[in-house]
Formats: C-alpha cells, sequence, structure tokens
DNA sequence: AGGAGTCTGTTTCCCAGCGAACAGAAAAAG
DNA sequence: CTTTTTCTGTTCGCTGGGAAACAGACTCCT
C-alpha cells in the first residue's frame, strides 16, 4: 500500500469537491482558506461551534482528554473529510476538542451557512452520514490498538495515518505531540523513534520526522492501520471508483 | 444519577417508539421478537448483515479483536438503539462482530424491509444519525477510558452502563466475558470483584453480578460513566424532553 | 448419584512503560 | 552574540496487570 497519491484531490478537499457545482458557486463567498498551525485552536470541548472545517492540506484531530491532563487522540481528519459534522443536525455543541496536528490549509464555512447546503442535498447528507462510519471503524480499531498494542506499534500506525493526509514525506511535529496523539509518554516515544531512525526508516530533526522507507514501516506496523485504511479507501472509492485519493500505486 | 427508569419504554426500543404508527403497521408482519443469548451471533465482522435488531431487553456489544485474539467492546447497545445502521446506506457488510452479551428479548426486521421505512422517513434519518453521533461520543470515551484508567475503573464504568439497559438489578454473565467485554484478564476481573463484594457494592454468584449499591459503584467510577451518559441522556431528552427513559430519579 | 464440563479464587513470575529527573542541543528572543 | 526557551536523549526505580497454572466450587448431564 504507497501513500496516498490524491492525484486529482491535491490540493481540494474530498466532500467539498462532491458537492454540486452551483451550490459551490453559491458557497464561495461564505468559504474563506486559512493557512492553520498547531497552535490554532479548531473546536474546544463543550464549546459553539461557530465555523466547519474543510482541510487540504493540513491534519486535524479530535482529541479526548480526562481530568488528570492524559490525553489521546479519537480521530484524525485530513483532506477526506471536515469537522463539525454534528453541528448540521443541531448538536450545536462540540462533544470534544478539535485542534490542528499538521500544519497547512483549511477550508471553513460558517456552520449555518454549511447548514443549509446540507439540508438541502441529501446526497450530502448521505455523503456524512457514510463519512461517519468511516470515522466510527477508525475509532473502533484505534480503540483495541490502544488498549493492546505497544507504544511502537500505535506511532507506527499513527505515523502512516499522518503521512497519508500530508504534503510530502515530512511531518512537521515534536515528539511531545506524537506522544499525546497516541496516549504515551514523550521518553516512550523518543526511544522508539531513535530506534526507527537507526534502522534507517526515518529521519529525526527538532521539530520535524521524515519518512524515508513507507514500506518497511507499514511492516513492523500493527494490522490496524490496514483495517482502518481499508474503511477509507472504501469510503472514497464508493464516490470515485476509478480515480480516487487513497490508492496502491 | 439513578439507574434507568425507563417509564413507558419499558418493554419498548427507543427507536422505533418514535416511528409513526402507520409505519409500525406496515412493519408489523416483518418483525419478530426473538429472546437472545449470549451464545447466539447477530453479526460477524465482514460477513452480510441480514436483519437488524433493537434491543428491548437484551443487551449487544460491538466487539473488536486483534489477530492475537485479543478482544475489547467498542460499543454497547440496549434498549435506546439498534445495530445494524450502515446497512441502512448500502454498507451491507458489518465492519465489527456485534454479540449478545446480557440474554433478553430483541426485535429484529429484514435488512432490506427496515431500508425502505428509513428511505421514506427523513426523521428516522435524522434520529439514526443522531444516534451515531451519540455512539461515536461512547467510543471516544471509552477509548480513552481503555487507554488510561485501571481494570477496576474500566470494570466500574461497565457495569453501570450494564445496569442501565439490563432488567432489575442483575447482570446475567461470567467474569471471563466481563474480561473481554473492558479488555483485561480474568484473574484481574475476579480479584477487583472480590473487592466490589467484599465493600457490599455488588454479589457475585456463578454466572450472576447483582448490583447492590449503584449510587457508591458510581463515586468509585472514573469520569468516563459520568460522559457517556450524559450524551445518551442528550441524545433521549432530544426527542422526548419530558418523558425521558435515563432520568435522574 | 457420579462424572464431565464450566466457572471462580488465588498465586507466582515478569515486563512494558509510567513517573520523575536532568543534561545537552537547537531555536528563538533580546 | 548572549540569554532564554523549547526540544530531545537517556537513565532508573516502580507498579499494574499480563501470562500461566491449578485447585476448589458449582452445574448439568447421563
Amino acid at each position: 500500500m504507497s501513500k496516498a497519491r490524491r492525484l486529482n484531490y491535491l490540493n481540494k478537499n474530498f466532500i467539498l469537491a462532491q458537492l454540486p457545482p452551483d451550490e459551490i458557486e453559491s458557497l464561495q463567498p461564505a468559504m474563506q482558506m486559512a493557512r492553520m498551525t498547531p497552535e490554532d485552536l479548531i473546536f474546544r470541548a463543550n464549546e459553539r461551534v461557530e465555523y466547519v472545517y474543510f482541510p487540504i492540506t493540513a491534519m486535524l484531530s479530535w482529541i479526548a482528554t480526562t481530568s488528570e491532563g492524559e490525553r489521546v487522540e479519537v480521530g484524525v481528519v485530513g483532506w477526506e473529510g471536515m469537522v463539525g459534522v454534528p453541528e448540521m443536525l443541531g448538536y450545536s455543541v462540540a462533544p470534544f476538542t478539535v485542534e490542528v496536528e499538521l500544519p497547512g490549509d483549511v477550508v471553513r464555512i460558517r456552520a449555518e451557512v454549511f447548514r443549509r447546503t446540507f439540508e438541502r442535498h441529501s446526497l450530502i447528507q448521505n455523503l456524512l452520514f457514510r463519512y461517519y462510519f468511516t470515522a466510527h471503524t477508525q475509532l473502533a480499531q484505534s480503540c483495541v490498538c490502544n488498549r493492546f498494542h505497544t507504544v511502537e506499534e500505535r506511532m507506527n500506525r499513527w505515523l502512516l495515518m499522518a503521512h497519508d493526509r500530508c504534503d510530502g514525506d515530512e511531518l512537521a511535529l515534536t515528539q511531545e505531540i506524537l506522544a499525546g496523539m497516541i496516549g504515551a509518554r514523550r521518553p516512550a516515544v523518543s526511544i522508539v523513534l531513535g530506534n526507527l531512525q537507526k534502522a534507517g526508516l526515518i529521519r529525526i530533526e527538532r521539530g520535524r520526522i521524515t519518512i524515508l522507507q513507507r514500506e518497511k514501516m507499514e511492516e513492523s506496523a500493527c494490522e490496524c492501520y490496514r483495517v482502518i485504511r481499508e474503511a477509507f479507501d472504501h469510503f472514497i472509492e464508493d464516490h470515485h471508483p476509478s480515480v480516487n485519493g487513497f490508492h496502491t500505486a
């Protein structure tokens, strides 16, 4: 399985790409393209949702935390998805925090504006429903992975998922952030990353991880990556059988 | 927070209860009530979905497994929900296994029959979409819980969730099954249950656990139970503001 | 009643990874 | 260029709970 080639979706969002041309036209004035960095907040848990976001090259994550301050990612959203779906059905409060994990571009639209689009097109309702199934599968598999797999396995899975969603082979993130994603401590991540670098699979620089040998990383990752990836491929292919985004080279 | 009183939902399924009377009428011949026990299988992962199920007094669980045979619950479904939603949008293959965890009654309907109902009523589509958000929140919280909390905390959470969905205070399950639900080993569960019994919160018998002091169990459970419960209360109240199923006594 | 199968209580060994702590390196700020 | 801040590498003791194993108790079947 190769990294997403993305083909003609490069610099597009998959959900937005499904909108009929006239609808895109009418949304145009309400759409804003923005470059986001990990300092920017998307949603804070239990606060009102103002905008829905469609990542292009940025990668966002749903984060769940405990009252002790421990945190773990419960969903990742890249060019294939969006955040703010519940708002479309009147859940105006975000159940979890959403953060920017990898810097890049997003399109944002005021929630109430996109809601009108959602309500008008059963195709979009259908699409977002299906997107939710995919996200659900992803979350369920992460749940097993977080329970049973080692730091090394979970980290490999996460790096591959991030690699599928970023542009190029460089992931701009710190080890601290990566540790938070997989619900581990930084020292553990640091050691595992060191081993991967010694084996030549990645290159580590301050605030940056470069994927060098994706194939080998897939071999050492647990099955969870494959299960999640297949769910997304299925979602994408359902809509564009021949020209899909995630595709085996 | 007290156990679900269920009021007039007693012996009803919440989703089915939202259907318009004429629709219920026309579904009648296709509906079958069945008593299910933990030996009965609902869905096996990657196999075709024939029926959708609406629990009444039974409790079902989504189970995710690893290739090593480890297993953990990734969702629980009682009288408040249903299984087989993805089939309504053409996902004819179940992504995970669904098992009967607590014996009891369910209503089942052939998937293609209920699908017609689903397609006819945007109210039902809306309802099931919202149900999925709820399930998603439940899963996300379980994900943190599985990652960070102890066997004792996870077990308390699970017992409370099961207690909300069963009839009475007795849970008919073995410690082996309970261990599988929370992704732990049986001996660990056995010890923790022993402590709870010594403290007088539960009574243990072979193949049965009786909840004696629910209030105290809530105190020793982690916050995860509350978060999940609030998501469900919200879902239920959205539809029946005054007469809801889960309600504080 | 007796025997087979299933469920539960408990013990021993062992280790992945947490918690805490600190030094060095790179970047940013001044 | 110096100071401060932010990252990264590494060390070490500690513990929850996994892995394995077994005896006793209950249930069900013949």
